[in-house]
RNA sequence: UCCUCAGUAGCUCAAUUGGCAGAGCAUCCGGCUGUUAACCGGAGGGUUGUAGGUUCGAGUCCUACCUGAGGAGCCA
């Protein structure tokens, strides 16, 4: 008898074969019971008739629950003319053995109904089961995968950077502290200036780890706890890395139309924008980026950062991400470097996604001068001593370099089309969750 | 930190001007051989977020607090 995934059921039919999984569905009509069945892999739906199994069978498959886990042995047959099921064919059912039998007392909460956000979040460990969660985070691993493809098959090194480390990466931002023997840690905000010393080795590195944010903000697109890809190029301009970033983006979607259609069908995604993206991928210097939002009657003044309704005012004017880059260095992390044809603005470029998504990608060339950084650090009120290290790059085998980061959340936002990053990753961490 | 909104059955929500605490789903019992969030009949299920106040009477009005959601600022 042969165990198999519900993906590959469409291969067995006619033949005998068992499933082992999870009960998603159930209705009973008397002498026939429908069962959805749940693998991880797939959904089906198995038959129980009444005159066709064993009493004690078909007295087990009325009594099972929401949830159960159970393995059923059947018939696999194509789905009968003018009758409908999950992936075109079904099991007519002949053995069934309940592995746990969920108690009706205390029934699965996630009933085949409307709930709640909050509800939800509590229950996310079971949430995860829906098939609309699976999808998400069956397009999340494909970003993901993409994404590493994409590094490794360009002669980059991951090197994984530190998440305990002893001070700000940028200032700007708030840093997560905690208790370290006898001193005070804090939990990295972006591997980037490690990945700085890391391309001085290795000349093309990647890092792709969580990244922790204590900012309290509450909005669609903010975690306090989400992943990050961040590769560094050295010897890279700012041009060079615009180059790197439009031929990511364009290698996750191709990946992820290829091979994710079924899970963007059941988040009822539209593709059509998603395959409209390819390079180049248009770009704006910040100046006329302000110059288009003024015409736009935005409020914004020169100097300060794009706000989440400027950024989504500026993607809809194209069909792909745009990339904004020379943006003002007051508005900017101390490493950035001056554009030397106007040392008022840096060499440092956003991603912004289409349909309102926002930044999905940041970074920027990085700043040379010894003398110019020791300066920023003071104006940043940074501590000196802790980027002693960091200086070191510039003292031995100085070298200009490129790199951005990637927010994994944000990208697989984007493509599912959710309307909030805490369904883009298992166990979202906000301001006011930290469970499950 | 600020602004807005919301907390009523396990879940999603009603409850008229302040006047008997309700429905659907879920659960249990019964019916139905092709269901599709199945359907039909019945049953059980409540400290109305917490504490105080006004009133003959508060889910409803007032005060404080708690919890959550959406947004701003900041960011990927």
């Amino acid at each position: 008898m042969a165990e198999i995934a519900i993906r590959d059921a469409a291969h067995h039919e006619g033949r005998e074969a068992t499933i082992r999984g999870w009960l998603y569905h159930h209705r009973s009509s008397g002498k026939i019971i429908f069962l959805v069945l749940r693998d991880g892999t797939g959904l089906m739906q198995a038959i129980v008739l009444r005159n066709a199994v064993p009493p004690d069978v078909f007295q087990q498959a009325r009594e099972l629950t929401q949830e159960s886990s159970l393995e059923v042995t059947g018939t696999v047959r194509r789905v009968p003319e003018g009758k409908r099921a999950p992936g075109g064919v079904e099991m007519e059912v002949t053995d069934l053995k309940p592995i746990q039998r969920v108690p009706a007392e205390r029934p699965f909460p996630i009933s085949p109904k409307e709930h709640g956000i909050e509800f939800l979040l509590d229950q996310r460990h079971l949430w995860l089961r829906s098939s609309r969660q699976h999808a998400i985070l069956k397009v999340r691993h494909e970003v993901i995968t993409a994404t590493r493809n994409f590094f490794d098959g360009r002669g980059f090194t991951l090197v994984d950077t530190p998440i305990f480390t002893p001070a700000a990466c940028e200032g700007t931002t708030t840093l997560f502290e905690v208790p370290y023997f006898d001193e005070k840690a804090y939990l990295t905000q972006s591997g980037q200036l490690y990945n700085e010393a890391a391309a001085a080795a290795f000349g093309r590195v990647y890092s792709f780890g969580p990244t922790f944010r204590a900012e309290k903000s509450k909005t669609r697109r903010h975690l306090t706890e989400f992943w990050m890809v961040e590769p560094e190029v050295a010897h890279a301009t700012l041009e060079d890395i615009l180059v790197l970033a439009e031929d990511l983006v364009s290698e996750i979607l191709a990946r992820v139309l290829g091979n994710c259609s079924s899970h963007l069908a059941t988040l009822d995604r539209d593709v059509e924008p998603l395959k409209k993206i390819a390079p180049p991928f248009p770009r704006l210097t910040y100046d006329e980026a302000v110059s288009i939002l003024k015409s736009k009657d935005s409020d914004i003044e020169w100097g300060s950062d794009l706000g989440g309704a400027d950024e989504t005012l500026l993607a809809r004017q194209f069909d792909r991400p745009v990339m904004i880059h020379r943006y003002p260095s007051q508005a900017k992390a101390f490493y950035m470097e001056p554009d030397p044809l106007r040392p008022e603005v840096a060499l440092s470029a956003d991603v912004l996604a289409p349909e309102g998504y926002g930044e999905i990608i940041g970074g920027g060339q990085r700043a040379t001068s010894l003398d110019f950084l020791c300066q920023r650090i003071r104006e940043h009120r940074l501590p000196a001593e802790a980027f002693e290290w960091y200086l070191d790059l510039r003292r031995y085998g100085n070298f200009p370099h490129s790199g951005f980061g990637m927010g994994i959340e944000r990208v697989v936002a984007w493509i599912c089309g959710l309307e909030h990053v805490r369904e883009a990753i298992p166990f979202p961490r906000t301001i006011y969750r930290l469970t499950p």
